[in-house]
DNA sequence: GTCTATAGATGGATAGAC
DNA sequence: GTCTATCCATCTATAGAC
């Protein structure tokens, strides 16, 4: 039971879901959500213009007449991708002011983000160095904020003694690295909801910060 | 300062590490070393066996007298790969039987692994879409060995009221989680060293675990 | 907007000389 | 074992008809 979360896929998923709002309607987004679900299983470089076409019932060069390029289609997913995380935990953040709680609206917020659009996050994760410098910059500005609120929160809960944090960078990586993970074996193929994998990681979240949680626990 | 940490790369390092003894010699072994710079890199996908021979100095053609196929290259690497990794957990496992030190000792091993070995374990982990199955039979073989050591340590502890663990495959995954992205950004241009995140990852499983941990802080 | 057809480059892999 | 030369498939992208 639940062997498949193990599987060294690059994706559990299947379908790609987009998030809300964001689709193209038309060609453009079948196009979109298509390539979304081939860069994800066999990554950008393993994905032509013409399995794309296969799957969304075009011809390949049709594709040019909704995208420049098929690099102008991975730069659209990755920047969407990052648009929707940083959104997520920007509101998270700021629903919550003390340390252990942001922090825990930080990790809920990562960690759904992961699992609602697994194969968004994948994407945005491993496709970047297929993309010249340049056509990232506001991916790359978006990552640079993400990385912020989580590194201000740890150090705002060291100030107030509430972490017990030896090295914030480091906690830093570990915590995030549980979360982008996600993505990669969330799927319908395991017992977890989202929103059980997000509360418990967002508990562990808190054991790794050194957040003194044994009074509420012995509620 | 340290901001190259977060870089989106694939890699952080740049030079081919393989394990002592492993490597083959002569130009089968530059043949290994620089494909395992350019799977890492770019992917496998995105490197042709063009760009493997011109950084080895050859001619393309002159890798079919060492290996089958470039498919047959890649399979060498992860099975490389998933080799040591499992040869230094089981080293790990076998050196501590209480569950607390048996859990560091898993988790030092598994940063050093993904540390020392950062371009190997990359490719290890994020090129297995792209061999058939029943080539990297062997691999998989392998992994499963590893997460079964993961599990059955944080299983024991659990019944030997040592861990406090909610549920054990959501705090496998956390954990290996950590260990496996610091192949992505560990390298030259970091400050620390593998036995620091190596030290500081250990201690970071403990808490996940639940470990009570509290009098030896004390001490 | 979608198609057929194709240009022009590059892919993995092989043949055969040395 | 290494090379040059090349086969043939596939690649991204474009041209032009409808």
């Amino acid at each position: 039971m639940s062997e498949m979360i193990w599987e060294p896929r690059r994706v559990a998923a299947v379908r790609a879901d987009l998030p809300p709002g964001v689709t193209p309607s038309g060609t453009r987004g079948r196009i979109l959500e298509a390539s979304l679900e081939l860069f994800a299983e066999h990554g950008y470089a393993g994905t032509s213009i013409r399995d794309i076409g296969k799957r969304v019932g075009i011809n390949s060069a049709t594709l040019y007449a909704h995208y420049t390029s098929k690099e102008n289609v991975l730069t659209e997913l990755i920047q969407l991708g990052h648009q929707e995380l940083y959104t997520r935990l920007a509101t998270a953040a700021a629903a919550a002011t003390e340390p252990p709680e942001r922090l825990a609206a930080l990790v809920r917020a990562h960690v759904l983000a992961h699992a609602e659009y697994p194969l968004l996050t994948v994407v945005a994760n491993t496709e970047l160095h297929a993309v010249p410098a340049d056509l990232i910059d506001g991916a790359l500005k978006l990552r640079a904020a993400c990385r912020t609120m989580l590194l201000d929160t740890l150090r705002a809960g060291i100030e107030a003694h509430v972490f017990d944090i030896a090295d914030p960078i480091l906690t830093a990586l570990a915590i995030s690295s549980m979360g982008m993970r996600v993505g990669q074996w969330f799927g319908p193929d395991q017992p977890y909801t989202a929103e059980a994998v997000a509360d418990e990681y967002a508990r562990l979240a808190l054991r790794i910060a050194g957040a003194d949680t044994r009074d509420a626990e012995r509620k």
